[in-house]
DNA sequence: GCATTATATAAGCATGTAGTTATATACTTA
DNA sequence: TAAGTATATAACTACATGCTTATATAATGC
């Protein structure tokens, strides 16, 4: 028996995972919990447009945040109620886990605590 | 095995069904054939309103239009590329059959050919 | 305490979106 | 053929969205 979802819930989450670098964001918390200066350097944008992403992600709960030292690590909260949803989305997407492989690669991925 | 689709793919359907009237819509159009007008009738805006969504769902070819008399008749198309995603998002939300019940009832179902 | 680094928020801007009204097109029926 | 019904498109508008720059806040390390 799949978890349902009422029809407006799932339009607006939808609409939130409509845009490429939230969905691509989601899609790497799944897997690993990241901080802001990652996503920075992942996608090609300003440090406030992607504090901006990662706000509206947190407004419904779907992820959390954690400070540590000097970073804010953002995860996946699987307790959401919206998870399982965004779960059966995010099973139909390629893993973006080469994105951080980069990061490692060129010594820039955070590994903190 | 479960199909994939690419990231910026999967953004671009995501953002179009992140929309209550549209997502509406191809859940009905999943189970049941449907003519503008009755669309008209569930949703409460006007007919060019209706026309505009259809339209951005055929662009993509996720629905396909056929001309009966009178009535154009949409239809899902599930031999389209994004089908098997949308379709495992479709698969978590609650039915609409309620929606043309209704229409039965007050007998503006439109039955065709 | 001061400079540096990381992050969030505010404000402004350009573009996108969903709705409307007006109008054009196409089919049906008298 | 004329009137009525169904649908699409064009033009406009209000509002939402995603980005930017500027600035505020917080932790780190000298």
């Amino acid at each position: 028996m799949k978890t349902m979802i009422d029809m407006n819930k799932a339009a607006m989450v939808l609409k939130l995972l409509g845009d490429q670098t939230r969905l691509t964001m989601v899609k790497i918390l799944d897997q690993h919990d990241c901080c802001v200066c990652e996503f920075v350097e992942i996608f090609n944008v300003s440090q406030p447009s992607i504090s901006q992403h990662l706000r509206k992600l947190r407004d419904v709960g779907l992820i959390e945040e954690e400070r540590k030292g000097q970073w804010i690590f953002y995860s996946i909260n699987k307790a959401n109620e919206y998870y399982p949803f965004v779960e059966s989305v995010l099973e139909r997407l390629p893993s973006q886990d080469e994105k951080l492989q980069e990061l490692e690669e060129k010594g820039t991925r955070i590994i903190c605590c």
